[in-house]
DNA sequence: GAAGATTGCGCAATGG
DNA sequence: TCCATTGCGCAATCTT
């Protein structure tokens, strides 16, 4: 069913790194609120290491740190694109989904006109076979081709 | 259209780590206490960085901390759900695009079968016209049924 | 070759 | 409580 977990979407964020980037105007262009929290609540009892951490983001508008800036805002398009990109996946499974549902109901329009169709055939047929004896008066044989072959058996799927 | 509202104040990092694998994480503080109530984390510390640190085997194993032993497991028993849960999603969905092909291919056959059905079907009819006064002789009306309308343009698809 | 698109992965919230 | 889903961000790749 249709689920819509109303989770929360903090635009940015989440930082999978550490989180808190310094301010970057940004438009996401999603147009989501670039509201930013705060993060890690509790601090670390033992002893918050550090270890792949830069270290020291002090001057984060550093001509273009690695961590910051240019940085930020690659990460920035790219999970644009992420959502996108998604966003557009998610679309196309719906559709695709879609598709079967279509088929199917062609299909069965398809076969119920095959039935209609075989059944006037059959008829045709037993109208054929009810006076034969007037082609046969004619010279005509009967059937001759694969046309007719029983009565409402037809079909070989 | 799962629509997301900015609810959730996230007030934890998320510690998205890179691919690495992560031997020993050590998350200092995950502030993993509260969990389910998405309200305000009050604490605004100024310092923002807090950069988890992936590693660093101090003394990780402590009793019971909080973002050790326990939450680990629990994190890498979710990974493995989390794996699973989009290995199947992604079978699912070609699972769907294959029904599509096999659908579209019944459809094509389904077709082609009308298209037979109604060439036989329009061959009798012919024939039936053509020796429509060997029934008229017996006194059998020509057609009466909807059965018969046309010759070659039955039906409306 | 940089920008955008994909993809795998982990985290956390939430649904069941 | 546990597992399943889902949205999200990061980073590695692939595509353009």
């Amino acid at each position: 069913m249709s689920k819509r977990s109303v989770i929360c979407t903090t635009p940015r964020e989440h930082g999978g790194r550490n989180g808190v980037r310094r301010g970057q105007p940004e438009p996401s262009g999603s147009g989501v609120s670039v509201q930013r929290v705060q993060e890690i609540p509790p601090p670390s009892p033992a002893g918050p290491r550090t270890v792949m951490a830069p270290s020291k983001p002090s001057k984060k508008s550093a001509g273009h740190g690695k961590e910051s800036e240019e940085y930020r805002q690659r990460r920035e398009r790219n999970n644009m694109a992420v959502r996108k990109s998604r966003l557009k996946s998610k679309q196309k499974a719906q559709d695709t989904q879609q598709r079967v549902e279509e088929l199917k109901e062609e299909n069965e329009r398809l076969e119920a006109k095959i039935k209609l169709l075989s059944k006037e055939l059959s008829v045709l047929k037993d109208l054929f076979l009810e006076h034969a004896h007037s082609f046969s008066d004619n010279g005509h044989p009967p059937f001759t081709e694969n046309t007719a072959s029983g009565q409402g058996s037809n079909m070989e799927q």
